[in-house]
DNA sequence: TTGAAAGCGTTACCAT
DNA sequence: ATGGTAACGCTTTCAA
């Protein structure tokens, strides 16, 4: 193993000016910086990570910035465990992870999170990372954005990306996951040449893409019309009941119904209700406890999923790696878009 | 942080003693032993894995004894890149990684492997740990595991299993495989109540299995009949016009085929030559690069991929720590069974 | 601009 | 059976 003794050795310097080069701290005469870095490159030098780690102790704090886990379905506490997980593979004692919570429905929530996390006005340190969800509107992510900007903090966002910023992301392309929707569609209908997307709750950009792909796929595939159902605000019944009302005026030309987001279980009481007798397969998203009961049960017939866990365990793998070993982090991490069946169903529950 | 120095000073007893408990190296008295591990508990320490690894200095040497790369249509070249990425990842400098390739039709090359590892006769040491792809006869396989238990080598098993041991395996459950194939079969048949499963080479516990389980399937879900073809030997023409004549012998209700390893391609020359009217779809397994290549030309219709990429990594990854770390291995971790259609397989390249 | 030396937490060895 | 201490490779501080 090559060391900085060995580099300063064949430079002919002290230990002092090889760490100076290597970490760009100026105060080195140009023909010594070069006669070090010729060392470094010919030795091949590379640093050991655990004496450096050990030298510095220093403690990163990396801050997480994710939704209620109890909201959404409970979807949130999967990209969350993919976190604890990779922080503990990991277990390094110099990273210290903090978690705020914010309630996505609620901007000024998410406002206040950030407020508190960057200490706005008061002098304890900002994080020296930051996973977030950006699951808000395109305003509060301006305000994100600017403070991770201003401060300069390594930011990792999963889920949605940071709109307007190359921050990293790690996260599904929500328009292969429509398309890929609209061909199950086509192969599990049985009859019926319309098809319908549905969207429960409120606008959300990553969830407009899915169904505007899903369309878009439908149009090139088959010449059967295509619904989009978007209901903003309700209750659980009144989602129900303008369902119903709206599939029963598609008719019997309807084959199959995309469900954007989790609750296909409304969509699959509001079918029940209506009661047509061909059987009308219903393409669910994100594979949450009560999907899977959804699937399992026939109540549903498909559901993709965009491996919510291993958002979570490579987003924070990536950060940490960064903060602690210096390596570069990936601009995108795309998921692949899975597709989950009754009898594939089980291979993925241990994940 | 607790350090040692922490324990140590709160047992009264010095570091030396400290590290005597931690390690069980014994020499230490009952009572000074129950005290430094009270103090262990009380303040709840954790070992610092940076300045032991520093400290030890010592280099963990793996093997990874798999297949030719080049070999099954370059399918090995995917977990040995895993395996890379798993190692490049923990960068640590106290690894060491050896690769022995071995030609698994050829079980007289797989044994001299394994001399040459274990160093039979010799005395130069034994990696610390082995990575292994046993995919070679029942025999072989007891030849290595004797191999294993007698110098007992932290041993991962991935792919297949290492029979008759429980030394931890990374790879997919062949029956779920087989299952999902005959879903997929159900699914995208075009009329035709039979269905094939195709298996070429020689015979392989693992295949069998997913054949096996194929066949079950259909059976449950159908009443049309299911044959078996398992071609042994022979060249690329020789199995291309045996499964032409054994296709034609099926005739007219043939639904789907179901080709359990890769060279899909054979497969759909046949089905070509044959020219039945009605499309007969292919559901092949494993995302080879001509597999991908059949699936975006339409000449294939799905593929059943088993993360081949990820196999590696976890194997390594978890071996690594199990080494380095000290963390306990898992007995399995069973990959999901994934499907991959035309309109998802571009989220699947990067991988 | 450069060098020397202390210290990070752990292990291993030698002396008691 | 126990304590003391050098060493691992790197960073940081202080002096020159």
């Amino acid at each position: 193993m090559i060391t900085v003794k060995d580099i300063a050795r064949r430079a002919g310097v002290s230990l002092g000016t090889v760490d100076r080069v290597l970490h760009n701290r100026g105060k080195v005469a140009p023909d010594t910086e070069a006669r070090v870095r010729e060392a470094i490159h010919e030795l091949s030098y590379t640093p050991n990570v655990h004496a450096r780690n050990l030298s510095h102790g220093r403690v990163f704090v990396i801050e997480v910035l994710i939704p209620h886990l109890q909201s959404d379905g409970g979807y949130w506490a999967e990209p969350y465990r993919g976190m604890q997980r990779a922080f503990a593979r990991l277990n390094m004692n110099n990273l210290e992870v903090r978690t705020s919570f914010f309630n996505r429905y609620n901007e000024q929530s998410f406002v206040d999170c950030l407020d508190s996390i960057f200490n706005v006005g008061g002098d304890a340190p900002a994080p020296d990372g930051l996973l977030v969800a950006p699951v808000v509107s395109v305003e509060s992510q301006r305000v994100l954005a600017e403070r991770i900007a201003q401060r300069n903090i390594a930011s990792v966002a999963f889920d949605s990306r940071l709109h307007g910023t190359d921050i990293p992301f790690v996260g599904q392309d929500p328009r292969q996951g429509g398309r890929v929707a609209g061909r199950l569609a086509k192969l599990m209908r049985d009859g019926g040449s319309s098809v319908a997307s549905v969207t429960l709750g409120r606008v959300d950009l990553h969830l407009l893409e899915r169904a505007n792909a899903f369309r878009e796929y439908w149009a090139e595939i088959s010449s059967g019309d295509i619904y989009d159902l978007s209901l903003l605000d309700g209750s659980e019944e009144e989602y129900r009941d303008e369902l119903v009302t709206r599939l029963q005026e598609i008719g019997a030309d309807l084959g199959a119904v995309f469900m954007t987001n989790a609750s296909a279980d409304l969509l699959a009481q509001a079918l029940a209700i209506i009661g047509i007798r061909r059987h009308i397969p219903i393409i669910g998203y994100d594979l949450l406890a009560q999907n899977a009961q959804l699937l399992r049960e026939g109540r549903i017939d498909a559901i993709i999923s965009q491996r919510p866990e291993t958002q979570g365990y490579e987003a924070a793998h990536m950060l940490a790696r960064h903060l602690a070993f210096g390596t570069d982090m990936d601009a995108e991490v795309l998921m692949p878009v899975e597709i989950v069946l009754p009898e594939n169903m089980d291979s993925f529950q241990s994940e």
